[in-house]
DNA sequence: TTGAAAGCGCTAACAC
DNA sequence: GTGTTAGCGCTTTCAA
């Protein structure tokens, strides 16, 4: 049977009451009890029982954090990041997905509810009626990647129409002028539209923008493939093509490989994201690195000056840096 | 305030004893009261407090999952069987992460063990004493992945030996002779060893193992990478390379591509895992295919055994099938 | 079938 | 400083 603090108590002579207060240094004790107490604690390998702590204390020492899914690079980066940084905490982290489910959201939270979860982070890109499922969830919540959905719920992001345009840009500067877009699905009205807008706000100024050379995709592999499939269809000229997402980039680039066509020197790609696979291709992938542990990281420190501290938060959207990386799928034309 | 089970009990004009009973089904209650209990219930949306529930039960329906690294796809597909598996109970999964360091694979199971998880699972490659650390640890171990380490705990695997056996088959069946192998570390005594094991034993019965032709990695594109800058800089003539991941076998691929070679005319590669990156990339990576998902599911069904069940496991080590696929990184010669 | 009461292991008023 | 006591919200004997 694991030792209780009953049980120390009775071994140092004391009441359980001032074995506690030594714990946790929550009162001044005699430095010669409280070294008989230690002693006890050591002796036996006593650990406070954290559920009974939980319950006293009504603080679960656990956050939650749901996420679309587990196997996405994109997700696991970040929530690698959010793992370090909680080690460094008495906080543990419990891991729910969503495979992209409303259903499942709605019943992750409400089971994060019962369990006492002292805070939560939501990985999500879509506003399908979170907030409504947030509405009694009294505890801190942080969104990582979207849109600011309410201002009552502060954000960690990057600035996605910032980085489509200067990737944008980019193509620009590098000669191209008829350049397409694989974008995600029209029903992503966050981080995709943000990118689909930089993208073509930057082609309308430069005047080179056409509607004919938008497509899109659900950010897998297989739809950046048949996304090309289809652009390459209508035979335009093309001589760079923007992805919404690095999977898709890499797929697309797949298809024109298999078509015979050379990259970068007949046809050029960019990506978003910068996940492992984009420097590991041959060639390698053009893209906007996000940093995605840092985002982690920043959100657990926004949640945590939510549950700690007492003050109001300075801001409720943390725009982190991004970066351009240019790789071997794009060159000068 | 949340609403308790106290306040129900009032409304409902019972004793707390006899909501419990409804909501658990524990004891018979008659028809009226149920109903009567049940309509408050749902005129309140009260659910019960878990972590009350599982300090009187002493059952935190919390299942532990520790893993070396987060962001490694081969893990994070692990982790998404196991949590798909989860979310069918009323358990939720607390994940930490080692970086491959013991002495946090030890602090995490302290935190474990204190917050009375139910029931741990351990992905790791390693002998490092994680059986000292477990030894007061009383709740159910499922091990995914490496060799049995005791007969206590449970193990789920697949059989690393036959799999390279398989490939290294496979190669010669195309033709190849000089076959060279990028393995795992030499500390990896788990699978890595297992690997080339099968490796050098199929070349040993087939007379051309050449213990010159083995270069080693810690699983990383750039340590395969790196290891083919070895191999190469040799100038034996080697006509096929076997590496003990997929990412050391993209790695190895980059570097041949680089110095001019055709993959798989002028030199074969062939991979381990099947992660996603191994069919996107082009050429795509024939490669043995782990079955990560169901090595999860596997893992908690088997937790859930020793868990609920009276009965001892009928096995201890689950071995479950590979499957080698080939793909256009490997072709007769 | 139902209720009263004890207890899970800890923390935190409140007294001394 | 230290001990006593009353919870935290639930489950579960034990009686009735």
């Amino acid at each position: 049977m694991k030792v209780t603090i009953k049980e120390i108590a009775e071994r140092a002579g004391v009441s359980k009451a001032t074995v506690s207060r030594v714990l946790n240094n929550s009162k001044p004790v005699s430095n010669d009890i409280r070294v008989r107490v230690m002693a006890v604690v050591e002796a036996t390998g006593f650990k406070p029982n954290a559920v009974a702590r939980s319950l006293s204390m009504k603080k679960s020492h656990l956050i939650g954090i749901i996420i679309p899914d587990l196997s996405n690079p994109v997700f696991s980066k970040i929530i690698q990041g959010i793992e370090a940084k909680l080690r460094e905490t008495a906080y543990s982290l419990v891991i729910a997905a969503t495979d992209f489910e409303a259903s499942k959201k709605r019943e992750h939270i409400e089971v994060f509810k019962d369990r006492g979860i002292d805070g939560l982070i939501l990985i999500t890109d879509d506003g399908d009626n979170t907030l409504e499922m947030l509405a009694d969830f009294d505890k801190p919540v942080v969104m990582i990647g979207t849109g600011q959905m309410s201002d009552e719920i502060p954000v960690v992001k990057i600035d996605n129409y910032a980085a489509a345009k200067a990737m944008t840009e980019k193509l620009l500067s590098l000669g191209h002028t008829s350049i397409a877009m694989i974008r995600g699905p029209l029903t992503d009205i966050q981080s995709g539209r943000e990118r689909f807008r930089g993208y073509r706000d930057v082609l309308q100024l430069h005047g080179c923008y056409d509607e004919a050379l938008v497509f899109s995709g659900m950010y897998t592999f297989e739809n950046g493939y048949e996304a090309m499939e289809k652009l390459m269809k209508d035979e335009r000229p093309v001589s760079a093509v923007f992805c919404a997402n690095d999977l898709m980039a890499v797929g697309a680039m797949r298809f024109a490989v298999e078509k015979g066509f050379r990259i970068p020197e007949e046809i050029a790609f960019a990506g978003f994201d910068d996940v492992d696979i984009a420097c590991m291709m041959t060639p390698s992938l053009t893209t906007i690195r996000q940093p995605f542990a840092m985002k982690g990281e920043t959100a657990i420190k926004v949640l945590f000056e939510l549950i700690e501290g007492s003050e109001k938060l300075d801001k409720m959207v943390y725009e982190l840096p991004f970066e351009l990386i240019e790789r071997e799928s794009t060159s000068k034309i």
